[in-house]
DNA sequence: AACTCGGTCAACCGCCCAAAA
DNA sequence: ATTTTGGGCGGTTGACCGAGT
């Protein structure tokens, strides 16, 4: 029962490639394509698991692949991307072409991250000494929504699942909602409890991600779902939408006016 | 010159899930 | 229906390099 192995992983070289393994597989995708990456190391000779080869080829040894430093609009794009998708490097990278999830996640780490976090605590400061913020801790809106993502790429996200992140503050683990516009996902959840909600209504992120939809479609959907709000929950809604879209959605005026009359 | 330290990045690890058998 | 694997993913490691002392 089962598939047969791919390979075996004793014997198998590790650590740096060699330019002549590098030349064995170049050599070796151009004759036969990508995939199949178990039957690769015995077909072509290398002494390498399939694994090993995959990660080289996408990482490095792709013709498509952009060499040199990631420039301002990257950058720009990749912290835009990262605030609406958290740590999902390759649906990242899969919007910045040329570069690979893992150079994208070594960039972040090693010094994007450190940036953002930095003027962030700047941007703070800076509002918190001109009054225009409360501390975050007493601030009613810092509960609201939590904007962590996390691997997605194939859960179901329900209507009912987020009425539930959102209402329920025994819910809220993580819940998103941005513009597809904005180049971003729609709404993702990483909520075990959520997630057992049925719906006869469901979202495939890893569809909504491909789709492209359009503002309105989105638009009609947030009004499917304020209307199946029980009264009074609507406005907690409007509010957590109205915070989440804050920097990515262009909501007109009487879009929202009707959604944050109270609550903001 | 020798050493330390921190940053960078290629490669590996371990997990998850769809698909194959 | 069940078991097993391959592929894909994010997290982590460790080699390497340059700057500072």
């Amino acid at each position: 029962m089962g598939r047969k192995p791919c390979c075996s992983k004793e014997g198998l070289n590790r650590g740096a490639w060699s330019a002549i393994e590098d030349q064995i597989l170049i050599d070796y995708i151009k004759t036969n394509g990508e995939g199949k990456w178990g039957n690769i190391p015995k077909k072509a000779g290398l002494k390498r698991c399939g694994k090993s080869c995959r990660l080289r080829w996408l990482n490095y040894l792709r013709p498509d692949i952009k060499r040199g430093n990631i420039s301002q609009e990257e950058e720009d794009l990749i912290i835009r991307l990262h605030k609406l998708l958290g740590n999902r490097w390759s649906l990242i990278a899969g919007r910045i072409p040329g570069r690979t999830d893992n150079e994208i996640k070594n960039y972040w780490n090693s010094t994007l991250g450190k940036k953002v976090k930095a003027e962030q605590a700047k941007q703070s400061k800076d509002e918190l000494e001109k009054g225009k913020i409360q501390p975050l801790a007493e601030t009613p809106q810092s509960t609201a929504l939590r904007t962590k993502a996390s691997k997605c790429s194939t859960c179901l996200v329900t209507q009912e699942a987020y009425k539930a992140e959102i209402i329920n503050a025994d819910l809220v683990h993580e819940a998103r909602l941005e513009s597809p516009k904005s180049g971003g996902t729609v709404l993702s959840t990483t909520s075990e409890e959520a997630h057992s909600v049925n719906s006869a209504l469901e979202f495939d992120i890893g569809e909504l991600l491909a789709s492209d939809i359009s503002e309105s479609e989105f638009w009609n959907y947030c009004q499917v779902n304020k209307n199946s709000m029980e009264e009074g929950e609507s406005s907690g809604v409007a509010r957590n939408m109205w915070l989440s879209s804050d920097q990515h959605l262009q909501f007109s005026e009487e879009m929202l006016t009707d959604w944050i009359r109270d609550d903001i």
